[in-house]
This record gives C-alpha cells, sequence and structure tokens, in this order.
DNA sequence: AGGACTTTGTGAACGGGAGAACAAACTGAG
DNA sequence: CTCAGTTTGTTCTCCCGTTCACAAAGTCCT
C-alpha cells in the first residue's frame, strides 16, 4: 500500500471516470494530429517513442506535446517514453472515435463527391450513412456504393442512425438553410464547407472548411516575402 | 490647407508606402473573412456599414474587428461607418488579391477534380495555371477546361508562369516528395491536402486543410454533449 | 545495490490575442 | 454656430496558450 501509485492511480481513474475535465481547445486541436502521427508509428511497426520523436512526426515543440499529454493523464515511462499502441489508443478514446459517428452529407455536387469517395473516413472513426441532395437529377445516382436520396429525406435519417455530425458542401447560398434544418433534425455538430458564416443556436457546434481563405492567408504571406525580395 | 485632413493624409500614406508593418497573424487569417463579407454586402448592394453589422457578417466581435481593421489604417468614417466597395479594396490590397496568382494543383484524383471545379478560384483572386499528376493514365484528361499534365513538367510551368502557390491533393505517401519538387521549382507557398506534416526550409509557408482533424474535433465535444446528457 | 543517464510531467515566466470601455471625431438638426 | 447623437480608433486589462527549465521517476550498466 505505497501512498504515491495508490493516489496517482486514483487520480488516474478520476480522470477517466469524468472524461478528462477541461482540457484547453488548443490542446484538443492538436489531438487528432497526435493520433494520426501515433497510427503512422504503429504501421511502422514502432512500439515505443519519446515525446521528441512524437513531436517532431506531428509538427509540434516536445514540450508542447507534453503538456497537452498531461491534460489526459500520465500515460507515458519516464526515461523510456511513450507505448505507441497504447498511447494511441487512449487520444482515440479522448477525442471519441474508439467506435464510429454516423455522417451525412449534403450537396453531392463536385466537393460532395470527392468527400463521398473519400477513404479515410472509416479509418479515422467515420462512416457516411447518407448522401443527400435537393436537385431531383441527383436522385437515383450512386456514389461510393450510396444512393443519393431526397434532402427532405433528412429527418428520418437522422433518427434511425442516430446521426449527430452533418457536413454541408452546398452553395453558400443554401448552407444557412440547410444548418437550421440539420439542426431542426437533431443534429448539433456541423462541418460547412461552403463560403459563408451560418449561424446556428447555442450547443450546436460548427467548424468551417474554406480553401479560399487558407489560399488568400498564403497569397498574404508570399506577397510580403516577394515585396521584401524586391527591396 | 486644413492641418488634420492632410495630417491623416500623410499618415495613410506612409502606411501604403511599406504596406502595413506587422500585422498580427490571427488578424491576418481574418481579412479574408471580412473580406468575403464585404464581397456580399457590395453584391447585395449596400453602400456604407458599420463596424457592428460588418462584424455579424462575419462571425465576429465588432471590437475585434475595429481592432483587425486599425491595423491596416484609418479606414472608417467615425459617427458614419465604412464605405463598403472602399474598405474591400484595401483589404483586397492588404492581402494582395487585386491581382490573379496563379496556382497548380498536384495530384488530380477525387480531390483534385474538385478543385480543379471549383469555380471559387477566378473571383477570390487566383488563377489555376495547371493540373499535374504522376500517373500516365490521367495525362491527357481535360478537367475544367484544363489539360492533365505530367508532374515532371513541374518545374518549366512554374518559371514560364510564375507560379508562387501549389496545391497538394495527392495521396500523403507522396505528399513529402511532391513538396519538395515544388520548392526545388520555386515555389514558396504551399497548401497541403494530404493527411501528413510536411517539412519545407525555412522561407517556405505551408498551410493544411485536413478533413478528419475538423471531424475529429467535432467529435470529441459531441461526445462530451453526449455525456453530459446523459449525467 | 548504486550511480550515471534518459525522459517525462509540471511550475512558472512570458507573450499575444480578446474584449470592455472610452475619448476622439464626425454628422446633422436647430 | 452649437449641441446631441453616433460610431470609430485605441488604451487597458485579463486570460489563454506557448515555452523554458527542472525535479521526479524511471532504466541500464557495472
Ligand atoms: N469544389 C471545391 O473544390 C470547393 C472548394 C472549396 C469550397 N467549396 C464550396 O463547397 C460548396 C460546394 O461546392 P461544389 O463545387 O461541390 O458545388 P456544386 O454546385 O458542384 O454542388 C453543390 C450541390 O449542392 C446541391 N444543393 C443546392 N442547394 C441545396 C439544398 N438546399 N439542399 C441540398 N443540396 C443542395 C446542388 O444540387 C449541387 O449538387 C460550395 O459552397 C463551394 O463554394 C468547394
Ligand atoms: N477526397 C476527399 O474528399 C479528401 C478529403 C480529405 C483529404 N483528402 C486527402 O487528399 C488527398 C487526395 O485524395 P483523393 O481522394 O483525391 O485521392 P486519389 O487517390 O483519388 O487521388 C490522388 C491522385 O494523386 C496522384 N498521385 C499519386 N502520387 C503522385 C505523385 N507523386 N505526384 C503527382 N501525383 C500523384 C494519383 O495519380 C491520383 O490521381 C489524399 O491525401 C487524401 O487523404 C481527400
Amino acid at each position: 500500500m505505497a501512498p504515491l501509485p495508490g493516489w496517482k492511480v486514483g487520480l488516474v481513474s478520476a480522470r477517466t471516470a469524468d472524461s478528462a475535465r477541461d482540457i484547453p481547445e488548443a490542446t484538443v486541436a492538436r489531438l487528432p494530429v497526435y493520433l494520426r502521427a501515433l497510427t503512422t508509428l504503429v504501421d511502422n511497426g514502432t512500439a515505443t517513442c519519446s515525446s521528441e520523436e512524437l513531436a517532431a512526426a506531428a509538427g509540434v515543440n516536445s514540450a508542447k506535446l507534453r503538456k497537452d499529454l498531461s491534460y489526459l493523464g500520465s500515460y507515458g515511462t519516464r526515461g523510456v517514453g511513450y507505448d505507441v499502441d497504447y498511447l494511441r489508443y487512449q487520444i482515440a478514446r479522448e477525442i471519441g472515435v474508439t467506435q464510429d459517428w454516423p455522417v451525412v452529407i449534403v450537396g453531392i455536387g463536385n466537393l460532395g463527391h470527392a468527400l463521398a469517395n473519400f477513404s479515410g473516413f472509416r479509418s479515422r472513426g467515420f462512416r457516411v450513412v447518407a448522401l443527400l441532395d435537393a436537385d431531383p437529377d441527383r436522385r437515383g445516382e450512386r456514389v461510393a456504393g450510396i444512393d443519393v436520396r431526397d434532402f427532405a429525406d433528412l429527418e428520418p435519417i437522422v433518427r434511425e442512425h442516430g446521426v449527430a455530425i452533418g457536413v454541408i458542401a452546398t452553395p453558400a447560398s443554401a448552407a444557412q438553410d440547410v444548418a437550421d434544418q440539420m439542426v431542426e433534425a437533431g443534429i448539433r455538430s456541423i462541418l460547412n464547407f461552403a463560403p459563408i458564416v451560418i449561424s446556428v443556436p447555442d450547443g450546436v457546434d460548427v467548424r468551417k472548411v474554406d480553401l479560399s481563405i487558407e489560399l488568400q492567408i498564403l497569397a498574404y504571406h508570399e506577397q510580403r516575402k516577394q515585396s521584401e525580395a524586391t527591396a
């Protein structure tokens, strides 16, 4: 009955029980990067790695990595490093991708097709359960083995599969309406590819991906580099 | 010769000359969002807007918006607001999208096709000048009116068009190699869609877009919402 | 067993960004 | 011209996130 180990285990299991109180948002955003790096290491047959190695694979500072991991618990061994497979499981559990999340994609145009065909969904904790489009001409089309269905069927599909996450790949003009109906149907997490700010009630999370914004940020820095080179 | 107007113009042109010294990175990342919102307002025929209105359209706090804009100069009028078209031009100039940037896309698979067909490039300051793929079967294929060419042609294309920005849409296994060759060819800004951290020399900017990471961040919050609901 | 060595986990200092609050500056009515 | 009303630009404070630096905790060799 050594006091320290007992206390430590108690603390760890306490954290596990109420699933880690408050993880900073910046850390949450990096956990998937660590998970990806660890999966690569597992595939390479690496059994153990140091914070330095993992940090390099994830493209971050090793001190930041260690601090991030410390929010989850003490999963490393001092003098040794981390058990790759064990740590990978712990992070996957923390993120919540030990089981697959059902996802619907709305707007099966250029981008929607690419998303539907994207094989990385399944391996990373997600399962596309429906493809929806408002255009009747899209109906009946099969994309990646899934029938494109009427957007009006959203609500029963969400109910049937317990869908919590929706992806918007419609034109910007339709995005707010699609989001409203997703919320109405019970979806509380939305990934929006349309270049517009959509507003949702409290309790609903929206993340956006905007290609043009990323390019424009690059353009800004590129412009500065070029004007410096001229000067 | 009123002293105040003269002084103000002097200050603005001074800032314009050395192109706004140091704009915080967080602000740079929001300028494209403001630009997008302003373009929408212009399309709606709005001539003037307050920081409150623009902030709402951009999904940010109005104090933050005003502070961001203050880094560019004093483009508003107290008691009135901002001239939408004028401010839009100033932000576009600051970002560097008053002319089009030539862009190459490498990896014309599912995602590459969608990107090539994306019409928003042109209107937002970018022009796709080449589509490249290593697969000989892709050669000769025409996507969005552009011939898919051999990845080996990268260097002459970059030189001919003065390409500064490259987009990687290949599998992760090829991404580092593609990035190396882009840098070799003279590209100094890269947008990476492959789920891997790529390393580049100093002076080269990389931004990444990773769908799985975004979904996993949503999954984390969704998991917490659901476990809270249960408790 | 003991001591040198390695690596984690964390306390503390630091820097940057977010937001509240207000003075300065402009408009327009009387 | 003056004054009330409006909205910007900026200062100030607080908080979050990053990074340094080191004690604690383990391994491994002798
Ligand atoms: N294609 C890209 O690479 C790319 C890149 C960045 C951003 N985007 C954005 O992603 C979105 C989709 O782009 P795209 O190129 O696939 O456009 P698209 O026009 O090819 O496809 C849009 C699809 O949405 C469907 N749709 C329209 N209104 C709908 C509604 N109310 N409900 C359900 N479905 C509806 C249309 O029928 C169409 O099939 C756009 O907002 C675009 O700006 C696309
Ligand atoms: N499809 C999506 O919606 C989606 C979403 C998120 C991320 N991604 C990522 O984007 C990347 C592309 O996805 P995809 O679905 O289009 O894959 P894909 O397999 O359909 O296309 C990849 C293309 O890259 C080409 N390629 C391979 N090696 C190359 C090389 N060395 N040089 C030039 N070209 C090369 C292939 O010939 C192929 O045409 C992947 O890394 C994927 O993980 C895709």
